[in-house]
DNA sequence: GTGATTCACTTTTTT
DNA sequence: AGTGAATCAC
């Protein structure tokens, strides 16, 4: 029964066996954090804790699945009870229940970021205020912030020190704004992602009885990636865990990768603080990665001043040492990666799955897409713009939002006029002041057009009143599948997306009838009790695109992804793409020197997923907002210990070596690649004559017709190029030439940004 | 009120 | 490059 436990080293041990009283446990990359997790839930059962007495939070959906799922291999079908998901999903579903306490019904929509931002800019028009100067996107993340430090509007308003901020900023307004703007949600009946948490937050601090009842429900809870929770989601499990102490969190402060999002790495030393007798167990030993792995990692975390609260270390062979891949282009970093996995396939014999290519930021993975499907490689690809965030799905979701919630302001102004109807800004602008001067919800005038306004307008809003009235009347009635097949048959949009015979409008219509086959999925899970429209939509509202399954069958898939996406994940071999300055790390975060330190804690995450084999790769141009950009090698690439580096090179680079080497001798071997790579290359050109020409700028555009003497020229995409020379300084120099072909010649036409490297 | 065209902005990561 | 907002012609 309880055999799993001699599996484990000491201190995995000590946490599973662990019995009442706060524990925090300090896990250490591949350190086996998720088992210890998994079993200690499952040994909690097995020593009879009920299992609807245990939250479990995780971070995403995903992680949530897996455990239940792995704790349900140890403990059977009980661990279907435990109380187990993101913070988010956990708690929309206890406000669903306690939602009149505050005001909300039950029925209450979840706002996406778009639809917060898209509420917002109507706030800031309604005010009078620049768009240009108060940005939706920054006015966002200020309330967000806010919300995330539980600072309400009024506190926001009254915080001096907040208000000089922003006045600084020149957005002394924001305040009223964010007061606007949480009214206009209570009235919309809408959450947004933060007032889940925040508004939880709200019904324990002004509602006790409630507290009470959850303190006691929950006997045990749980929290896994505790150095990426916030204030606000830590003052929740603080105030649950408080009468029975049981609270058990693991986290890894060298992972903490979400700060940017108010994740508090702090959490852990108030922690201690606020449960003085709290047991710390450190687990240390990666079972994970090879000495070259773990030992690369360390020693890129080294580097950073947040004080290390532990040593990470491994048994596991040596392996191979880290590749290291330069390519000119993004296009041939692409062609380099595709073709060094599918040599490591080859030679190996592994599957796809074996291997995941890492990047910063999403619009990364085209180059890799192309180059794989060139070599019939199947990929997957996590992120990016999430099924749900399609304008079609969001449409038809709008739609159903509206139905279910008739104050939803923004699903309102989605679906008015759409498919059109007639109804256009002017008509809808109208009913507005109308129902403000009557001092009526919207709906209310829309509902009841003929008491309000006359005139044409009124007849095209009176049949979008009647067709959403009968929708309503399903409610009760059919669950959620039904009501949903009949309003994309009924309302148009479908039949809108099947009269379109474009190849999008049919990936369209596919689209639409794929989220009508996820809602009957969810109708047909025996787990789902509530089989409403309503339930779904608050299921769906918290759903990513980290949470969508591929469907065609086959799941042997290279893995293509943010290492944000990556994190909690292991793949045999990696690929970290993309290893250039102002890009990873990200421009953003150079500005301040804290940011920077999370920026390398990605670097270490990233790492941290290989178990055999990391590869890292980075380019000299790539495009950028649809233009071409000279890149400088990160400055991460300098940081790892130039011992765990192996540098793979371009055939023409290896030629260049193989004849260098018969001269010189082989001082440094393959150290540090990267700092000797503009030496190496000065060496070999400078005996060559300089080009004289082109004094004052090495790149100037000059009446030659040819490219100068003593300057490398790659082939990119589209008639641009990348030229390299070394000017007299001895500086490798590049640049980005556009060529023309006019007739056999190749013109030099002009130059795009210049970059001493 | 609708559709076409131009303009401006984006790009860090995600619940 | 690609999107969404703003502006203009009908």
């Amino acid at each position: 029964m309880t055999d799993y436990i001699s599996t484990l080293n000491e201190p995995q041990r000590q946490a599973v066996l662990h019995g009442d009283g706060p524990l925090i446990i300090i896990a250490g990359a591949g350190s086996g954090k998720t088992r210890v997790l998994t079993y200690r839930i499952s040994h909690l059962i097995e020593k009879g804790v009920d299992p609807f007495r245990i939250l479990s939070l995780t971070f995403t959906n995903k992680a949530a699945g897996e455990m239940r799922h792995r704790i349900e291999s140890v403990v059977g079908t009980e661990a279907r009870n435990i109380w187990m998901g993101t913070f988010h999903s956990v708690f929309a579903k206890i406000l669903r229940i306690e939602a009149k306490a505050l005001g909300f019904t039950s029925n209450f929509s979840i706002y996406d970021t778009d639809d917060s931002k898209s509420l917002l800019r109507s706030i800031i028009k309604e005010f009078g205020l620049d768009d240009k100067i108060y940005r939706a996107n920054v006015v966002f993340s200020r309330i967000s912030g806010a919300k995330n430090r539980l600072v309400g509007p009024a506190d926001y308003l009254a915080n001096p020190l907040i208000q000089t901020d922003d006045a600084a900023a020149r957005m002394p307004e924001i305040g009223r704004i964010y007061k606007a703007y949480t009214m206009r949600c209570f009235q919309a009946n809408a959450m947004d992602f933060d007032d889940l948490l925040f508004n939880t937050n709200v019904l324990f601090r002004d509602h006790l009885d409630i507290l009470n009842k959850y303190q006691h429900k929950f006997k045990h809870v749980l929290v896994d990636e505790f150095q990426d929770t916030n204030v606000s989601q830590y003052l929740i499990t603080r105030k649950l865990s408080a009468v029975n102490q049981n609270i058990c969190v693991v986290g890894d402060d060298a992972q903490s990768i979400y700060a940017f999002r108010g994740a508090n790495i702090e959490n852990i030393l108030n922690f201690e603080k606020d449960f003085p007798d709290v047991r710390t167990i450190k687990l240390e030993q990666n079972y994970r990665s090879t000495k070259t792995i773990v030992n690369a990692a360390n020693s890129i975390i080294a580097r950073n001043r947040a004080q290390l609260r532990k040593s990470v270390f491994t048994d596991n062979e040596d392996g191979t040492l880290i590749e290291v891949i330069k390519a000119a282009s993004d296009n041939e970093e692409g062609r380099l990666i595709a073709t060094s996995l599918f040599e490591a396939k080859m030679q190996d014999g592994l599957h796809n799955t074996d291997f995941a290519i890492l990047y910063r930021t999403n619009a990364q993975s085209r180059a890799f897409e192309e180059a794989l499907r060139r070599l019939n490689i199947k990929y997957r690809i996590i992120g990016g713009l999430s099924f749900y965030q399609r304008k079609e799905i969001k449409d038809l979701l709008a739609y159903l939002r509206f139905t279910v919630n008739q104050s939803d302001e923004e699903a309102f102004k989605r679906i008015i006029n759409l498919p059109k109807r007639g109804i256009g800004d002017t008509t809808v602008a109208k009913i507005a002041v109308v129902a403000s001067e009557n001092q009526v919800p919207i709906w209310e005038v829309v509902s009841n057009v003929n008491k309000y306004v006359a005139g044409r307008a009124g007849i095209a809003i009176e049949a979008f009143a009647d067709l959403i009235k009968s929708y309503q009347l399903l409610l009760d009635k059919k669950d959620a599948y039904d009501v949903a097949a009949h309003v994309a048959k009924t309302s148009g949009i479908l039949k809108e997306l099947y009269d379109d015979k474009t190849v999008e409008g049919l990936s369209r219509y596919e689209n639409v009838q794929a989220l009508l086959n996820s809602i009957k999925e969810f109708v047909d899970n025996p787990d789902n009790d509530d089989k409403s429209l309503s339930a779904f939509l608050q299921v769906v509202s918290l759903l990513t695109s980290a949470d969508e399954k591929d469907d065609d069958g086959d799941n042997d898939k290279v893995t293509l992804m943010t290492i944000h996406g990556a994190k909690g994940l292991e793949f045999r071999n990696v690929y970290i793409v993309g290893l250039e300055e102002d890009l990873f790390p990200s421009q953003m975060m150079l500005e301040s020197r804290a940011d920077l330190e999370e920026e390398r804690r990605l670097f270490y995450v990233a790492i941290t997923r290989a178990e055999k084999k990391l590869t890292v790769s980075y380019a000299d141009s790539r495009y950028h907002y649809g233009r071409l950009k000279v890149c400088e090698p990160s400055r991460f690439l300098m940081e790892i210990d130039p011992a765990f580096l192996k540098v793979a090179k371009t055939r023409k680079a290896e030629r260049e070596e193989s004849q260098e080497l018969k001269r010189d001798t082989p001082a440094g071997g393959s150290m540090s690649f990267v700092r000797s790579l503009a030496q190496k290359t000065a060496k070999q050109q400078a005996p060559q004559p300089t080009v004289a020409h082109t004094p004052s700028s090495d790149f100037a555009p000059s009446d030659t017709s040819k490219l100068a003497e003593g300057m490398r020229v790659e082939h990119l995409k589209f008639g641009f190029g990348l030229v390299q020379k070394i000017d007299q300084n001895g500086n490798d120099r590049k640049a980005i030439i556009k060529f023309e072909t006019a007739g056999e010649k190749t013109l030099l036409l002009s130059f795009a940004k210049l970059k001493i490297v």
